[in-house]
DNA sequence: GGCCATAAATGAATAGTCGTCAAGTTTGAA
DNA sequence: TTCAAACTTGACGACTATTCATTTATGGCC
């Protein structure tokens, strides 16, 4: 009687199953529309892989939509974690925004898991906005206070930003444009914050280390 | 019996019904989305609406994706129309495009025609690449060539400007970006044509004339 | 330990969707 | 006039997201 899965501390049952029942039915819907795409991923078969009732789901999402939402939520919480691990190191501000961009771009036209998804930009691309959001903005704030950039109103040029880069990821994706432009899209998503064609290729050309691999399975909580 | 419905040019009957119900299918499908969006938007309605079987659809749409495409396809088309007429006494190039992307901006935004598909973003996005491509690829370049913008790649710069703009677009349409910052979007995306901040913040600050009104009801033919 | 108001889980039922298909109709040449 | 080919039709199948009356679990209180 003294283990304690058993002994709450006064307030919990209830809080860590709803927990518990939110992240398995995040993880499934996660894996499902991975496998299939969002839209042939049904929400009984999601409740169905997250051992709860098909009504269950309605408690803890609204919607459909909005269980997708969370699914990127995660995805993008994820990587901007894992970016943040690696620029921390970077002495150039501006040199961190774009290697943050880059790495963006390659993980959605690489990542099964993004590319399924992007064909619905506007929500991925407002999930992006809101996830990645506090370090990118951050970044060209930064950059800009450094000299390195021309932005007055980084959030706009953040928002212009994951517009243009989950539109050109999903055109990559659909063979409109072939990968090799990574480079040329990464130098014009640069040009946003003002600073010349020149500057921007030059930062587009640096190294850039690689990410350390993502926790599998795991789900961070933002 | 000499009437000139009753004797066809020995080949017509057929393809002028043809024309007839694809126009009639995307004018309704065209004031249904309008009304109501297009996931509200049935198939049986649109159908009953032209006047139509509901199978009829299938013949001439693959889809119902297909026909909002289609519908788009209008809109833009016509837009890309009346912007040319008004440009066509512009003698800078840059300001061409300037204006082209500026005026895009505004319909979008207070168009509710178009408010309703932004939720669409990657077919609008799509869309507005091809129907107004022609036009915006040609200024890009004309105005590269005129030194006036550092383009390489004008395709891929009008590519992200499409999805940047119906992104900023759904962004003022949904009270998440004020109106007020349309100057500064427009301001960006000429960023984005590899001119410095400056420039492009003098290049939109210049006055715009007033664009013809849209022909009622018609539907101009691509 | 026993009890009960409340919150959460359930899954069958609902309402509505897209796209198909067999059957009927129109067309235009012979 | 005849007839095969093309077009149209609307009922229908297969599925869907979401709801809601019912069941089940929870935790404070006696």
């Amino acid at each position: 009687m003294n283990q304690d899965t058993e002994n709450p501390p006064a307030e919990g049952r209830v809080a860590r199953r709803q927990r518990r029942n939110r992240d398995a039915l995040i993880v499934a819907a996660r894996d499902i529309m991975t496998e299939k795409g969002v839209e042939a991923a049904t929400m009984l078969e999601i409740a169905e892989r997250a051992d709860v009732g098909a009504g269950t789901v309605y408690n803890y999402f609204k919607s459909k939509d909005e269980l997708a939402i969370a699914v990127l939520e995660t995805l993008m919480h994820d990587l901007g974690l894992r970016i943040q691990e690696v620029t921390d190191t970077f002495e150039d501000p501006a040199q961190v925004y774009a290697f943050g961009i880059r790495t963006v771009l390659d993980t959605a036209t690489s990542d099964v898991r993004w590319a399924q998804m992007l064909n619905r930009s506007e929500v991925i691309a407002d999930a992006m906005f809101r996830m990645m959001g506090p370090f990118a903005i951050r970044d060209l704030r930064l950059a800009s206070q450094a000299g390195r950039f021309e932005v007055s109103n980084a959030e706009l040029v953040w928002r212009l930003t994951t517009h243009a880069l989950i539109g050109a990821s999903l055109a990559i994706t659909t063979g409109q444009v072939p990968a090799s432009a990574s480079d040329q899209i990464i130098v014009r998503l640069l040009c946003m914050t003002g600073i010349g064609a020149n500057a921007a290729t030059e930062l587009a050309g640096r190294p850039r280390p690689a990410l350390k691999p993502e926790g599998k399975g795991k789900l961070t909580r933002p």
